[in-house]
DNA sequence: TTGAAAGCGCTAACAC
DNA sequence: GTGTTAGCGCTTTCAA
């Protein structure tokens, strides 16, 4: 059977060492040999269904040719189109992404980053977004490139891809504004990950700068539907303190929001605004079309990918940020504040929200 | 600098031979060591942040401990669970997957098929459910175990996971002509997609069973929201016409199906039912919440992975098939058919269905 | 322009 | 129980 097939076999056929066949076959040492040399050799590999054996070039080179990129859940619907956006720019350049999956877990990430090393990856993109990273200085010590995705560590020594998560909760917190709201709750997500404090901070900050606007963060277990849905609730418990519009961390907690102001017999943007931060896939067929601020999440994985392969290619790695432009696309979730009062106790369906 | 460090180096500091090394850090080997020089080696090792290098092992044993994952796009949300699937299998066992995505096109499926070759998968799980596959003789040829997921090869001399097509397709219809329906349309994904056949035959099937039902299939471009919204606006140019239900061959091709209807100022479930195939994540959030068909992606990653390592292992491949089960969803997108007549021409409104 | 030889880091016979 | 040796498939000096 081929696939088995070596550099020996094609040098044998082509009559030539097979020092020469590894020349003919490299795009770099190609033109060190003779064209006719050249021809004879790719004829013979082609024929015996050779293909070269990246593993073995990697163990004389070192280098791997393959990128890991750690993130914490591929199932959320953010990450697929940075995966896509990270390939895009690596395949051409022959390199390849391993993806691996954390969930949040430290000794997930710990496991994780162990398996890429020991498959010498020759980079990492890091998308977990903790504020604290362990496994960071050890790559460091080990001189692998890292490039930060989304969120940035505390102390902010590697290159850095995000979001203008400022401009877009700015922009958000100014539409909502514009629309007469006067009582606004930042839903935002846990404080160990760095883009809560920066949408955190903006949604403040953006807040003050009207002044008698009541303004509240409340933080939600985690960037997901269920933290949404049952922070959300916990708001609902006290309808007489009920905002009229709620600024999400991101799209998940937003659809948890939404999913509770429905199970409680609320409508949106009717009774409650809403607002998500991120547009993922769908967000424009929920019900009712999602507010959000919209992140390019291809381009970030594209710029991830290119500064990772420039920090490889040179060997110096700088601390630069490269802020992506967000902006806030308005669909049907947000609206004119609520005129009527709303009082408690209010029916809480507690048969699933998509009955 | 660490990251460099070799069995060579962990040989020197435990004062044994790099061959002891090997033994020791190795399960399988490692009862033919003295437990007292696997401490003193375990020690070294770690006092020395050492790594083993799956690549050099590889090479040795050829065996790349990754295998290959296939699939036309990691952000239909179909996928990212699956993928979640065969991860969870494979990473107790030190395996690795490497994802590529081919976006339907032979030449990037072909480039991937390449690639992975080159890094010596150990097996491949196809994904991409065309009906040809050029790529699977040549595999077949190198003596590559692969797994076929969702979409089978028209010979079937693969291992095959899927879900049960025929019966959550047969249970979709059972529901609408349950509910009073008598009109049908299926709008089926591409023919070159096994799935579609297998999805169209059932409907056929089923519809049949019923006598009086009135039944018709159309193919959509492609199993994307754009190609379903495309098609339903092909049916909806011809209102008199108009089916009471639609079963899409996917939750995408749904999604795109209640953008036309909006977009045509219809009413679904009120004007037109609709059900859709996967119960992608957020089917449950889309508006109307809807009625589709569950199937276990989860589940169908992990049954393709065992499936692969088996073969992998045994060294034997067997054409089984497993067929996970599949099982309607109803949510609120399906009800009575309508029973007044829908009169053309309708209003298109040509603004985003977002709006 | 091509060949010879060494070696990347590891494991598997085979010795001892 | 441990050491010796060879070699996986490739690239890269160094010679010719």
């Amino acid at each position: 059977m081929p696939g088995r097939v070596t550099i020996a076999d094609v040098a044998t056929r082509a009559g030539v060492h097979k020092a020469t066949v590894s020349r003919a076959l490299n795009a770099r040492t190609q033109h060190q040999v003779n064209t006719a040399t050249v021809k004879r050799v790719q004829r013979a590999a082609r024929e015996l269904g050779y293909v070269p054996n990246v593993i073995a070039r990697g163990l004389r080179t070192s280098l791997s040719m393959t990128i890991g990129v750690i993130l914490p859940d591929l199932t959320n619907p953010l990450f697929p189109p940075i995966v896509r956006g990270i390939e895009s720019h690596l395949s051409g350049r022959s390199y390849t992404a391993l993806v691996v999956n954390t969930d949040g877990k430290d000794d997930a990430e710990l496991a994780a980053f162990d398996s890429l090393l020991e498959r010498r990856v020759d980079g990492l993109i890091v998308a977990t977004g903790k504020v604290e990273h362990p496994l960071l200085a050890d790559a460091y010590a080990r001189g692998i490139p890292v490039v930060m995705l989304n969120r940035g560590t505390a102390r902010g020594e590697y290159p850095l891809v995000v979001g203008d998560d400022a401009k877009g909760v700015t922009d958000a917190v100014e539409h909502l504004v514009r629309l007469g709201h006067r009582d606004l709750v930042h839903l935002a997500g846990p404080a160990d990950f760095t883009t809560s404090l920066a949408r955190s901070e903006a949604f403040t900050a953006a807040a003050r700068r009207h002044p008698g606007l009541k303004h509240s963060i409340i933080l939600a277990s985690a960037f997901s539907i269920a933290a949404g849905e049952a922070t959300m609730a916990e708001l609902l418990a006290r309808p007489e303190e009920l905002p009229t519009a709620v600024v999400a961390g991101n799209d998940l907690i937003a659809v948890g929001v939404l999913r509770a102001l429905r199970a409680h017999g609320l409508a949106t943007p009717g009774d409650v605004s809403v607002v998500g931060f991120n547009d993922m896939p769908f967000a424009e067929d929920l019900n009712p079309p999602l507010t959000t601020v919209h992140i390019p999440h291809h381009e970030m994985g594209v710029q991830a990918a290119r500064l990772l392969l420039e920090g490889i290619e040179s060997g110096a790695q700088h601390g630069i940020t490269i802020t992506l432009p967000a902006e806030l696309v308005v669909r049907s979730s947000t609206a004119q504040p609520r005129e009527h009062s709303i009082r408690g106790p209010l029916t809480h369906d507690s048969t699933p929200s998509s009955s």
